[in-house]
DNA sequence: GTCTATACCGAGATAGAC
DNA sequence: GTCTATCTCGGTATAGAC
């Protein structure tokens, strides 16, 4: 029943674009909720309905999953993008609705924060910021500094991630998301504004 | 010959606190550089030259030890206090500089960051954050909301610990420290503020 | 009472048989 | 393409040497 199969089964069973792609889906999530050292290739795996070995055939260890599954989660934008003057609140609106203490969102920040233990999986987390979040945010900012700015607002959206919901302090959780929203975005104000230069053309202002 | 020890062995072999303490010593070291779950029982004690089973012994656990060497982290005052107009370039100096690039400094912001993957250890962090330095900053700010402020404080400076050192990403590897300084105390401003009521005494000025 | 040696269990990675 | 040892490593518990 599950072994013989005649000849047009659609999907599933010895496709390698579609074990391969449970894999993926199967990666971000227990990267995302454990970390790097913390997710295991057998709960993965199992996750994703497979045998523990397709990790190492397909990706060739979990090292190179877990870089795939960077990309895949910095890939589309997180931070939501708006014209300059509306960036702060923007940002901070955005923070403090997806660290919400009840949410379950499945960010990449809390992928990073939970795999910045391991050096091999830092170095991967920090070619996918830079190459997806940081490029953009940095692209909404512009002007001089743009990539510094943007890695500020950055290190406050991580820090917030951090003490929110990942250690999960008291003052932090029971806070109104009004109030947060507000303080974290004075506290955003100084890096969205030009320093000295003139304004320069803001480019790619749909997405961030 | 390796066996045979004489009478006078002055101090070392068979004394309970100083083998504690070499332990500890070199948890903190072990933890802060690796975190929680990349420092080995085996690596600690070897590093404290003493046998693995003694971390138990006198510890119960790795969990137990690491608890009191966040206690040992969070201990000494990490930012340094001044009166509450000068605080948040206080802070931000003393940020830039403890997160340059060659600076090897062993930081509890360091053992939180590469800690928090583990919730065990984050539980731990948690207390330590809130009781100490959570605690210190919240006095020197004072007034209303002073805990969520110092808290957000603290997610800027674990957040820039984390993309500046941790992750490492290049702006902010390579900007100067002055101008960083003048970033962060930007950004630091809103927080150190008063909201509505009026100027609360401030208590504990001089160590935070 | 202080410490070491050895063994057990669980997890990741590899090799080779089917 | 899958399964089954097997290797290594890390945290922990027990026994016993000094």
């Amino acid at each position: 029943m599950l072994i013989s199969m005649s000849a047009a089964q659609p999907a599933r069973r010895r496709d390698a674009a579609v074990t391969r792609e449970a894999i993926l889906a199967a990666a971000v999530i227990e990267f995302t909720e454990n970390g790097y050292a913390g997710a295991g290739v057998r709960q993965i795996t199992e996750r994703a309905g497979v045998s523990a070995m397709m990790i190492n055939r397909y990706f060739g260890s979990k090292q190179g999953l877990f870089a795939e599954v960077v990309d895949r989660s910095f890939g589309p934008p997180t931070v939501v993008g708006a014209e300059r003057s509306g960036l702060p609140r923007a940002i901070a609106q955005a923070l403090a609705e997806n660290t919400a203490p009840d949410t379950e969102r499945l960010d990449p920040f809390l992928l990073t924060l939970r795999s910045a233990s391991d050096p091999e999986a830092a170095d991967i987390v920090r070619r996918g910021i830079e190459t997806h979040v940081g490029a953009r945010l940095a692209g909404l900012i512009g002007g001089s500094e743009a990539e510094l700015r943007a890695q500020l607002g950055l290190a406050l959206t991580a820090g917030t991630w951090l003490m929110r919901t990942v250690i999960g302090t008291h003052a932090l959780a029971g806070v109104d998301n009004e109030r947060l929203t507000e303080l974290l975005a004075a506290m955003l104000e100084p890096i969205a504004q030009e320093a000295d230069a003139g304004p320069a053309p803001v480019r790619d202002a749909s997405a961030g």
